[in-house]
DNA sequence: ATTATCTATAGATCTATAGATAATGC
DNA sequence: ATTATCTATAGATCTATAGATAATGC
């Protein structure tokens, strides 16, 4: 059954959104790819009309999600500047990320595993996790530039850690002391 | 072939070091039970008279990997008192961590993956996490209990986030610096 | 407007591999 | 503990077809 150009381009996009969500969610490995389709509403053999490989989409999927998160991040900064810093980690740091991976931070919910992907996924997250330093630094305090870089890693560090921590406590109550420690730091 | 009960102890002792090992450096998913046996020098089949399962295997031994650097630290900490603060930094931030995943820290290497597993596993994790905590805090500066409890959980965190994204750098000048910021600040 | 061509999708199928079990041997 | 085997599942490929797009003709 063939599809209009755009429609073609649109189940393009919902494969990749869809991915992206799930691979946060469960992971590169427990995530099918007849599960990918299956959540588009398509089916498991068209997938290879639009990608490649598994390999091929859990690149693209990890780039198209950081992107968006990069850009969430850039409104933020550009709507308030110096202040952005506490809100970004409000945000980071609140319960609403804590318990929807699948719509967050890519380094919280795929880090490790992302570190041992081939080249190409790991140099596309990269170039995002610089730019997002580089909204930080913008937003810090600090006396230099090299101050104020200095706090942005150290800053986003901890939220990451902090995250990840949280995530994987069993007992609520330490989940959000882990958070709201670093909150206030 | 049948073996003695010591042997019996051995060879399990060996499979779960081998399975903390491989887990660590290539994830849960990506490693096979049968990699596990082989890396012990066993064979494939023999594994099941040791643990019910792969999830079995996976909980036992994240439980060990993260006793045996809990043990590690402690002794640092004994040793060193207030000092060992920055000692633990400078190991955890330190190129030899960082290169070494299946030697180090299970968070950074595991973290979100064990935040997906089932409860057993998470519970394990989230004791030992606590004792690390534990550990940090006596090591920490501050005022009060509560101001060395906060220092310690804003310490951890922020190592586990500057280690994995120095390691999902493909980029080694931006994976020092990170490093290197976290470790100062 | 008609005809021909092209192509994305559905659905079936193939192949490899993984976890797990059973049979065997010492 | 070894070896052989079973079963399920995953990634990937193949074929037919619906239906969109392009070429042709009036």
């Amino acid at each position: 059954m063939r599809v209009s150009r755009e429609q073609f381009q649109q189940n393009r996009d919902r494969i990749l959104d869809v991915a992206a969500r799930l691979f946060r969610e469960r992971g590169f490995d427990q995530v099918s790819v007849s599960d990918v389709m299956q959540a588009a509403g398509l089916t498991h053999g068209g997938f290879y009309g639009h990608f490649k490989s598994k390999d091929d989409l859990i690149a693209q999927a990890a780039l198209q999600a950081s992107e968006v998160v990069v850009e969430r991040w850039a409104k933020i900064v550009e709507a308030q500047g110096e202040g952005a810093l506490k809100t970004f980690a409000d945000i980071y740091l609140g319960p609403e990320h804590l318990a929807s991976p699948g719509a967050g931070c890519v380094v919280a919910a795929l880090g490790p595993e992302i570190a041992r992907q081939a080249p190409a996924a790991r140099g596309a997250l990269t170039a995002s996790i610089k730019t997002i330093v580089g909204l930080l630094q913008r937003a810090a305090p600090g006396a230099s530039a090299a101050d104020k870089r200095k706090q942005a890693l150290a800053a986003y560090s901890s939220w990451i850690g902090a995250l990840v921590l949280a995530r994987i406590s069993d007992d609520a109550a330490f989940s959000k002391e882990v958070l709201e420690a670093v909150a206030e730091g």
